[in-house]
DNA sequence: TATGAATGAGTCTTCATTCAT
DNA sequence: CATGAATGAAGACTCATTCAT
């Protein structure tokens, strides 16, 4: 029994994931998920408290990797790292970032789908802007700490500076996965991107 | 009635455009608007005949505005100006092109938005996207152009790399607008954009 | 002015006449009225007081000449006509009563059109069923009367005999005009109808 | 929960039923159902995806019945019974066939009642137009191929009056179901019926 | 576990009609 | 005479959720 219960459950999860990437979250209907399993609606209710508690569910470990993501990232240890990385002799260390986040994109691909642009009318629908603005906030303490130890490297101008940035790399994973990049063209875009931010980077901060 | 009618149909439009931005377009019901203005459901199909049409009125100017400013800016005649530019002694050209986004942002602030992000469940949903795709579609065109004109410029290595540079571009007048940013930290933010820009597209362009 | 006015009411009763044809009344609203004749939907409660006026309107003449042949028809007067007709010797009279009909429909096409099969919703929707009604009753008051002058002529089974060819009647009427027969297949499809009304009424009466 | 399920799906389709027949398809509102159901009208569309599915189930067997009848009469074997019948030695042709439309009378009556004229509204509303317009073609292609088989049999002069037949037939049908006759009276109608058919088509025919 | 019945609030839209001008 | 604004009721249908079994 245990084991019948756990495959529907699966199957629910899978259907709706797949329903709720083609038509978003608002515009999927519990009868569509139920038709699609072959199981009537309200059996999806005890698996799921509601539409969406099962979208959360399946959205759970994107949002757990990021959570995780950000502590480990924007922790003021590294910044000898990030002395090394301004002044051009470390690059890779933003390309380990960026890196990270391309793991993410190949691990959780279909959720990232998910919560970056299917989310509408879910209580998740704002999360990735909330995520984006404490990453912001995260970064913007590690800069104030690093320049309270590097007075003589350049001053960003604006706060908003690091958090469009924020947003930036979340929209180009967001369009990487929205047009299906072969991987090789996903290769070539990650290192025009990572140039563009190294030397954009590099002209804000006044270097040399 | 000439007066009192313009006085209501402003009264709808404004009222809808709050609504509107307050909880996205799938989210505003007819009776919510109607209830706001004050009126009976059906005296707004007197003036707009659908929830869709009346979405488009509000958004309409902006949607004008964009179609000409891409009418406008990309045509292959100031493929000079350009040179000027990539050989970096025309910072002037990208931030004129940013200027004219930021007239944009200050005329049209509430509908771009809407169409930005509440615009899900129109006819319009999918404008945005459209629109990047068919700049990126001119700006590719001109490149080419470019190309067999200039041929000992550096070449861009994906057609990817200018899609997400006009992706970002509205991402970033998304961001402005969603945090309200006063007047200065915007010309800041702008600054920083247009230096990030410059220098990273001369590093990609240069290579060699 | 009251040129004017006449105008105006000519031309809504002409189009309103088209729209009822060709939808029906029900699926008929006065904003299409309107529209079609170019003036606003309030417009028309000054000729007419509702949908159902307008209609009636339209649908008069042809009530009053219907009115008018029952009248005249179905009097007692000429039973020896009918005499003459049932034993075979008069072969005009139903045939007088045929070409009466036929003179209806080139006079009145449009609005027996309206009366017989689109006027469903409005107030006369029944209209054609009573007159039909009506008809078989000064019939049968007929025959009653004609039986006791001429007991020894045939019986008729059931007053419904008398009814059903009263409404064929009508039915051969409405199929004429819904199929808008040439001139002459009216002509032929009329001769079929009054021959097969004769020598079935014979047989019926068992004459001779 | 299986008993009451067909207790309600019979409810509503009782129910319904009366409705559509006292008032017709589009005079009838799914409120007006549920109400007399005595449950909500959402819960309708548990039973029937649509209002008009709803009026076609319950119509359903009548059109089945009615096809049937379409396809098993009018096949081209039984013309030497026709010979017979035209020739006046077979009575009984004619006469089994309106028999079998009084079954079906006694067996459809509500329904045959809904599709003759209460369905306006639904997608049947030209059903029994196009069944009459069907069954004359058929008829049609018998009759020519008669023809060629035996020639000195008179001609009936125009399709239409073939048409108009099947009509009346029908109007037959919804005359003796409009007016509830009594068994017996339904019975000396279709004497008088069939009498006159026959009566009527050997004049027609025997033309010399 | 699984079902299907049931709910009730909600969706946009249409319509004939009336009112003020 | 003519307008356009305004009304209010009504239309079919959808949806997430709960209930009884």
């Amino acid at each position: 029994m245990q084991v019948k219960k756990d495959y529907t459950r699966e199957q629910i999860v899978e259907f709706a994931k797949q329903v709720f990437l083609k038509n978003g979250y608002a515009k999927t209907s519990m009868r569509d998920i139920a038709k699609g399993v072959g199981i009537g609606v309200s059996n999806i209710y005890n698996y799921f408290k509601s539409k969406d508690e099962l979208f959360r569910h399946i959205v759970g470990p994107l949002i757990a990797e990021l959570e995780r993501m950000m502590r480990e990232h924007h922790n003021v240890d590294n910044q000898d790292g990030f002395v090394r990385y301004a002044s051009g002799e470390a690059d890779d260390m933003l390309a380990d970032h960026v890196k990270e986040y391309m793991r993410l994109i190949n691990n959780h691909r279909d959720e990232l789908k998910l919560l970056l642009y299917q989310s509408q009318g879910s209580s998740l629908e704002n999360y990735i802007d909330e995520y984006t603005e404490e990453c912001t906030h995260l970064v913007l303490e590690f800069m104030d700490e690093f320049k309270r130890k590097f007075p003589d490297y350049g001053v960003i101008h604006t706060p908003f500076t690091y958090h469009i940035h924020m947003v930036w790399m979340f929209n180009f994973i967001s369009e990487v996965i929205k047009h299906d990049l072969p991987a090789d063209e996903i290769r070539r875009a990650i290192e025009d991107y990572i140039q563009f931010e190294f030397t954009g980077w590099r002209a804000l901060m006044n270097v040399k």
